[in-house]
This record gives C-alpha cells, structure tokens and sequence, in this order.
DNA sequence: AGCACGCCGACT
DNA sequence: GTCGGCGTGCTC
C-alpha cells in the first residue's frame, strides 16, 4: 500500500475532506487504515495529525506533489476499521463533517473531558494601548484599531476569542501582529474533569424462570441461524429483564466474543452494574461521561487488547473497539438520553444496528414501556418481539388510581395534594412504609391550561399544546403559530387559566407542612448537583432514613426500593403537554415506570396519578398498565400526522447570536430549502425553537417530514453541499437532527 | 487554523 | 513607485 487517504485534524470543521500521503518506506506494513499520524501540511511546513480513512495503491492526485506521512501519532490511536465505517455512517445519515463523525467514536473525546476557551486580553495599560491606538488611528490601521477600541470599551478584562472573530473579524493574521507589538495576549483556560472509583464485587447464585429461560433459547436459535434482526423484549417492571440480558452474554462470552451493554445513565442504574459485576467479575469494565481523556482510553485499550468482555456504559460504549463483538444489549431503550444533542446527533439505537450488522453481532433492546418507534418495528417484522408480562415470583403488580385535579378545584381543594393521596400517605406514615413524591416536569415552557376543566391551548396545526413565552405569546414550536394568552378558558369561561407550574421545593415545603414530623427527601438537578449528590439521597432514602421522597424524572428510574408501598404523580400533565409529538409518550413511559416503583417488595403497592386530563389516553392506559392500548392510540396519531415513525421528521437548528442575521437567515434557508424540495417533502416553519434563546444564542427550527427517509437523507447532502457557498448562512451554526426526540 | 498571494490606499 | 494592511483561497 504505496499512499494513504487521510483526514487532517482540525477544530474547524471546514476542512471535511481527505487529503492523499505517500507511505514511506519505514511505516510500510505497519501502518493500519485507522491510525492516527503525524502529517506535513499546508505551505508554512506546520505539522498536524490527521487520520487514516484508506489504504491504497492507486494515486488520485498528481503523484510528484504527494507529501510523506512523517510518523505515528505518539500515542498511536488506532481506531478499527469498522468503527471509522460506521463513523462515515453516522455523517451521511445524520448530518455532520467527517471530523465531528471521527471524534464521536473516537478512544479519547476531546470535546467532552476537555473543554478549551481562548481569551483575548490587553497585555499592556490602558495608557500604553491609549498611545498605540492614536499612532494606529493615524496610520489607518482598521483592523488593529477596531481590536483595541473594542477591548478598552468593554469592563471585564477580556474576552471570548471566538466573539471577538465574529463581531470584531478578528482574524489570525491581525492576532498574530497585535501579540508580536506586545498590546494583546491570547490565554487558553483548560478544565479537566474527575473520575470516580468502581465498586465491590460478590459471587451470586443463578437461576432463570422458564419465561426468561425461553426468550434466551429462542434468541441463541435465530443467531446461531443466522438471523439477526434486533430482538425487543417488553418486559413489566420486575419481570428480571437483566437475568436475560446477562444469560444471552454468557453465551456470546463462551464463543469468545464479546458484549456492550448501553445504559441510560451510570449513576441511575448503579444498581444494574452491580449485577453484572456480580455475574461477570472483572470481565467488566464501565465507562461513563465523567472519566478523563486517560482513564476513557484505558478503558478502550483494555478491551481491545481483551481483557475486558463486557463493556457497560452510556452511549459512547457504543464505540468500545472490542475486535469480536458478539451482541449489543440496550436497556430501557425507550430513554431520550440514547439520542445524542451534539452533531452528529446520532441514535444509539440505530448506530447500535449498524454496528451489529457490519459485524455480524446481534442486538437486545429491553425495556418495560417500548419506544413507539421499535415496538411499531416489531409490528413491521423488522424486530423480533419477547415479552414477558409477569413479575417475578408472580408479585403483584401495583394498583393505580387516578386522581381529577379539576374535581378538586370543585371541591375546594387547592393543595398540591389531593383528598385520596393525602389519605393514602397518612396511612403509609402510619405504618412506616415509604412514599415516593414525584413531579415529572420536562421541557423548557410552560404549556397554558385550564384549572377549571383542564382544557389545554394547543396549536390549531400541529396538535401540540403552546408554549407560554415572555410578555403572554403563546407560540407553536413546530410551525411558529402565535397567539396571545386568552384571559378565560375558551372551553368554560373559567378565570382560572394559566401556566403550569410548581417545583419540587414547593412540594416538599407543602408536604413538610401537612406531614409534621415526617422526614423528607428531596431530589432534583439541585440537590445532585455536588458529586456524589444522586448516590447519597439514594443510599439515605433505601436506608429508611426519610419518609418521603420527592423527586423529578430521576427518582423513577431503575431503582429498587422495596420498602416503598406508595407512589405519588403529582401532575401527570407536566409533561403531557411539552409542545412536542412525543410529550404523550414519554407522559406514558414515565407513569408507567413511576407506578413500577411501588411494592417492588412483598408489599403490594399503589401509584396515585393525579391530572387535569384523566380522559387522555396517555394517562387512561398508563393507569391501566396496558401498553398494547396505549401504542394503538399513539400510532394512530402518529400515523394521521406523518410524525415519526409513520414518516421521518428531519430538524434544521439554525443558531446564532445575532436575532435579527438569524431572522434574515432563516427566510433564507427556507427558500433555499423550497428551491430544491421535492412533491414528497413538506416544510415545516421555521419557527423559534422550544428554547428559543440560550445562553444568548438565538435558535430556530426549520422541520422535513417525509415517509422516505432517503429523500431526506439526498436533501441533506444536497444542502450540505451548498451551504458553503450560501454567504449569509455561513456565518451561523446549521445543524441537523434526524427525528429528533428530545425537544430542542 | 495558518499561510501566501494579490489588491489597494497612503506616504516619500 | 514602494510599503504594508486586509481579504481570499488553498492546503495532498
């Protein structure tokens, strides 16, 4: 292999394309498609390091200019060949330069443990830069004068190199005189982040119901047939989904081959890793978000060198270079947190499958509440479908009752709690069992209602509620529909209208007042925020040190307490209303698992879901536990609105710090879009994002719907191709989310 | 990103 | 004419 087509790695992300090297004599044989190296590159002899995308023999650029690759990258990455396939997979399907693909499935992932900001600052006195600045005035030195008038306008001492580029064009080469006078310095600040230590490891006993026993068969049969379509096994809370899980590894470890099991977040499923280090010792290995660049590269190592089989983690274990990998588990495989938010916005689900098929492994997706998406797949025959409908040891499932917070109101009743859930845990104090408090409040607007009637003001085009912004608009996120916040409910009359809101400090600050004397927990993105924060209330709280536990989404996820008998959802319409096409499924997925929180032990247990809309049929069906009812329903939405999966739904963020460009910008982009549409595709927007502003960045969305994925998938490359040459779109951030699932 | 090249206004 | 800044385009 005489030459090697290589990628240059360069943060900006303008250079998505390969470069062709010569191999030189030294590295012959041992270079390896994958490999990071050290290359010459552009006129001034500077080096990089780049990768290698291809080996070849064939010169596709005139073979006299072709420089050298100079040597191995000192730490020698190496990236197997597969992952570099899929990382190709994941631009082409969801948008994103071969750079930002590279990095996602890279061993060591700057953009996560490394987070560099470069400042701009005077590096002399005021005085000094006063002088320089008249002399430079004098001498009509635009570029320079611009620089320094803005850094001595400005009250902070510096400032962020990237604004100071795009409101002050800043550029490198006026950077680089200004250093060489001595008036500024560029500092680079860089932050680290800490791992934490893995746990404890027991023998355990093993035996599995013939329920489990038989999925475990069945899946063995149609691997060893060859047929490996991805299996979904809907499986109750409790049903010991995990003993599959870790029986189907077993057997993948046995042929010699290896496993990733992706979770959806370490610190929710301690619990789950704990089991597998029980089953497997220190065959296992775990990454997580927190390790540091080292640590995550160990970790990689290892497995590719075998000493690790298992790999447990979120969804960059995805990217584990085991060289045999044998099977992807994918737990709660309904969760958000498998899609990823940054470019490419891959889905962990998806890119599992692709892996798999490239490697001839097979994936198990689990979960008690199925995503739309994948149950429908199994409907389609694309998935093999396993269920197992019972708990363990034939528990009882628990009882669910559901509340109408609008009788209440009638009642007079305007606590936070009604009648019946303030019985029940009066009851629950009384005994000394426990009460699980939880407020599933999602999304980033509140969404307005009715007190009264419950009525909900939904986009008269989308049939997504609105969301309340600043100064009463209340506005469709997906079509850009704005209204004004009525004073009366439009349905009754009522007075009472308004958003919904509540927090879960009001909740404990209610509860510790009508339970004097009860002990009382609280977890949120508050009180977890110091390291650690999750795995002491959750130690406390299952050592019997509280009562009561109130919580967000966090507190219904994956934990076992068997002392709880009673759970509460205070107001199952938060997230209901979100403003996006999948608010109603993850309304249904949170109740669901929620009520699977109560009597884990041999105490049956009861879910209170108290609601404005006891009619939806999210909440109808979760109260039931019947997912079968619940899918029907939300396909036939689904279906009747072309939202996913019925049809694929392509988001364009559009970002900026200028709203006015950003105005201009989207008008643009829409006609752009218009120019090279096709019959199949509609547009949607755009329209501001759910969040429209963050961190002073302006968002906007333009939306693609179409039954063809392909369609949209040639659009993309369509425009990714013409966007460089789009001089008013090229100032802002264009990113692309292909069905999006968590609102943006 | 960083470097060369070439255009264009200002100064001797 | 020359000097030097600033925008543009290219990098195997």
């Amino acid at each position: 292999m005489k030459f090697a087509n290589i990628i240059v790695d360069i943060s900006l992300e303008k250079l998505d394309r390969t470069f062709q090297y010569r191999v030189p004599e030294e590295l012959q044989g041992i270079l390896k498609e994958g490999m990071q190296v050290r290359i010459p590159f552009g006129n001034g002899g500077r080096t990089l390091t780049g990768y290698v995308l291809e080996l070849t023999d064939t010169c596709e650029w005139d073979e006299k200019k072709l420089k050298p690759i100079l040597g191995l990258a000192e730490k020698g990455i190496r990236l197997e060949g597969q992952l570099i396939a899929l990382a190709a997979w994941m631009r082409r399907t969801y948008g994103s330069t071969m750079n930002q693909a590279l990095k996602t499935v890279l061993p060591v992932k700057k953009s996560v443990q490394e987070k560099i900001s470069r400042k701009v600052r005077l590096a002399v006195t005021r005085e000094e830069a006063e002088a320089a600045l008249a002399e430079m005035e004098r001498k009509h030195q635009t570029a320079r004068v611009r620089i320094i008038k803005a850094l001595l306008e400005q009250t902070v001492q510096d400032m962020d190199y990237a604004a100071a580029q795009k409101e002050l064009g800043l550029t490198a080469a006026t950077a680089r005189k200004l250093m060489e006078l001595g008036l500024i310095r560029i500092e680079s600040d860089t932050i680290f982040r800490n791992p934490v230590r893995p746990s404890e490891v027991q023998a355990h006993p093993f035996t599995l119901y013939p329920a489990q026993q038989a999925i475990v068969e069945d899946v063995a049969a149609r691997a060893a047939a060859g047929d490996l379509r991805p299996s979904l096994i809907h499986g109750v809370t409790g049903s010991g989904k995990t003993e599959v899980y870790m029986e189907l590894i077993a057997a993948v470890l046995e042929q010699g081959k290896e496993a990733v099991v992706l979770i959806p977040e370490i610190a929710l499923t301690f619990q789950t890793v704990l089991r597998f280090y029980r089953r497997f010792g220190d065959q296992v290995s775990i990454i997580h978000s927190k390790l540091s660049a080292g640590e995550r590269y160990d970790q990689f190592e290892r497995a590719r060198r075998g000493e690790v089989k298992v790999m447990i983690g979120p969804r960059s274990a995805l990217f584990t270079p085991f060289p045999r990998l044998g099977v992807i588990v994918i737990d709660e495989e309904h969760e958000g947190s498998y899609k990823s938010e940054n470019a490419p916005r891959y889905h962990a689900r998806e890119a599992a499958i692709e892996r798999a098929r490239m490697c001839g492994a097979f994936v198990v997706l689990g979960s008690a509440t199925p995503s739309v998406d994948s149950y429908e797949r199994t409907k389609e025959g694309l998935y093999r479908l396993y269920e197992l409908p019972l708990r363990v040891e034939n528990r009882a499932m628990p009882e669910t009752e559901v509340v109408d917070l609008r009788e209440e109101l009638r009642m007079g009743n305007r606590s936070i709690f009604s009648a019946r859930l303030k019985e029940l845990m009066e009851d629950r104090l009384r005994k000394g069992e426990q009460i699980m408090l939880f407020l599933n409040r999602r999304g980033y607007a509140g969404f307005v209602s009715c007190r009264a009637c419950g009525h909900v003001i939904k986009c008269p085009h989308c049939d997504v509620s609105l969301s309340l912004h600043h100064g009463g608009r209340m506005v469709c996120h997906y079509c850009g529909y704005q209204t004004v916040q009525p004073k009366k409910c439009p349905s009754c009359g009522s007075a009472y209208i308004g958003a919904f809101r509540a927090g879960t400090q009001q909740v404990a600050e209610a509860a510790a007042k009508t339970f004097p004397g009860a002990r009382i927990l609280r977890m949120d993105f508050d009180t977890t925020r110091q390291k650690g924060g999750y795995e002491r209330i959750l130690e406390a709280f299952s050592k019997k040190q509280a009562d009561i536990l109130v919580g967000t989404q966090m507190i219904v996820k994956g934990h076992d307490f068997p002392g709880v008998t009673l759970v509460g959802a205070l107001a199952a319409d938060l997230s209901l209303y979100a403003g996006d096409y999948r608010a109603a499924e993850r309304t249904f997925q949170l109740l669901v698992q929620a009520a699977g929180r109560a009597g884990r032990g041999t105490t049956p247990g009861t879910a209170v879901i108290q609601t404005y809309s006891p009619d939806h049929y999210s909440i109808e069906t979760a109260a039931d536990q019947d997912y079968k009812a619940f899918f029907e329903k939300e396909m036939a939405f689904r279906r009747m609105m072309n939202y996913p999966p019925a049809a694929h739904l392509m988001a364009l963020y559009l970002m900026s710090e200028d709203e006015e460009a950003l105005n201009r910008g989207a008008v643009r982009l829409k006609a752009l879009a218009m120019s090279h549409t096709r019959q199949e595709i509609a547009l949607i927007g755009p329209s501001d994002a759910g969040l429209s502003k963050l961190k002073d960045v302006y968002r906007k969305v333009l939306y693609l719907k179409c039954t063809e994925m392909n369609y949209l998938t040639e659009w993309k490359g369509w425009l990714e191709a013409v966007l460089p040459k789009e001089k008013q779109l090229s100032t802002f951030n264009i990113q692309f989310d292909m069905d999006p699932v968590n609102p943006f």
